[in-house]
DNA sequence: CGTGTGTTTGACATACCTCAAAGTCTGTGG
DNA sequence: CCACAGACTTTGAGGTATGTCAAACACACG
């Protein structure tokens, strides 16, 4: 395809660019949006709220993520993004986006590797939210996190990594208690594997900390884009 | 597009029918196995292997599900579908799909939306398997199963549905022991919500399992294929 | 007739939750 | 500049849902 031609098919998603301050909603759990998001910058959750008020985090995401589609006859029920710190995000209606699936294969295969990162990851917190200890879904959500961030297994004892999360959005992340998980954090610091504060990852064992979090080889595929 | 050409197009998937008995790997944790499979008819589980040994069950799927499907650059870690009663399915190589989504966007819609589906339930499970007790994770597992079993939401009291589970399979889906389900079964049983033994469920009291399964009014949409 | 897999039950242990309270920090309005 | 409210964190005491260990039973299979 020539670029004049992939320049008039971006030009017919008709994109807007958008900002959201932490904590705000990008979506929510009730409005059928109708629109699909690709992260500029800054990071982002993506959550469940169940009939009580209760609420699960099933992922986390950062720049390059695509989020929001739901492919037709399925209501995304009950979920929401919200900003977990300054992000700006690319929105897209889904309708357009559909017309373009069909003639830009490349545009498509973009969306199923995603889906299909969606599902990986998803699925990874739900083998370790269902089978491990709170010291191990900690853990194991830091790896992930820090891989995420910095697109690499970090391995520098010291490394310090910038996660803008609350403890209760760790709790969300890993059905816990907000109370719980700063038992575990500080449990984790007198045990000198890490220390997390103020939105600041120290790492300072990583080995220990990847063995907690019950890391195969392989892993790690499904968390850097690109 | 015409007929024989939608022939010959199927015939260039090489898809082979295959049996297996209750128990049999479809494929194992570690081989990459290369194929996608569709469900002729039986149940399954796809599940996932910790290193220490522990088994998260994400999903449970039937006649009409597509699995086994992993874009290309992502491997699916520790995963394997097991059958849980004789089940046949149709499997082609992977690959050769791969070359028919760009030219057949019907098979490629399709792909993806078993894709969001998977997404939607493995969600589901992991926000009731974080948030819920465990008698409401168990309501809700078979709320699921029932939807999935029957294509549509059971009120009459009395009904019976064949799933065929074991306590201990229930146990890996919803993060449980397996003796801790059969504490949750007998109570149950006891209140005169449901009784299951044998592979056979049998709703006695409908109503009470929605509520505790914490149901809401618009969900079923993905449990059920077609 | 043994062996294995699944179920059932009891006694006990514990990881995690709940409730309560105080501390820190930020932003806001007087 | 101070007072106050609101989010987030920290810690303690005590409760409970769920896990662990142990044993017996039922049933299918070879």
């Amino acid at each position: 395809m020539k670029t004049e031609d992939e320049l008039r098919d971006l030009q017919m998603l008709q994109y807007r660019i958008k900002s959201f301050s932490a904590g705000k909603l990008i979506y929510g759990p009730h409005e059928p949006h109708g629109f699909v998001y690709n992260i500029v910058s800054g990071w982002l959750a993506i959550s469940h709220d169940l009939l009580d008020g209760q609420r699960q985090i099933s992922q986390f995401l950062t720049k390059g993520a695509l989020f929001g589609f739901r492919p037709e006859g399925l209501v995304t029920n009950g979920q929401s993004a919200v900003a977990l710190d300054e992000v700006t995000v690319c929105a897209m209606p889904a309708a357009n986006l559909s017309v373009l699936l069909n003639s830009h294969p490349k545009l498509n295969r973009r969306l199923v590797w995603m889906m299909g990162r969606e599902s990986l990851i998803t699925e990874n917190r739900l083998a370790f939210v269902g089978q491990t200890s709170a010291l191990t879904r900690i853990a194991n959500l830091f790896m992930e996190l820090t891989v995420m961030a910095t697109r690499k297994l970090v391995h520098v004892v010291g490394s310090k990594v910038r996660l803008p999360l609350t403890q209760s959005q760790i709790a969300d992340a890993t059905g816990l208690t907000a109370i719980h998980v700063n038992r575990m954090l500080r449990k984790l610091r007198e045990d000198r594997v890490l220390d997390f504060h103020d939105g600041v990852l120290t790492l300072m064992n990583p080995d220990a900390l990847k063995t907690l979090a019950q890391l195969g080889e392989e892993i790690g595929d499904a968390w850097v884009i690109d």
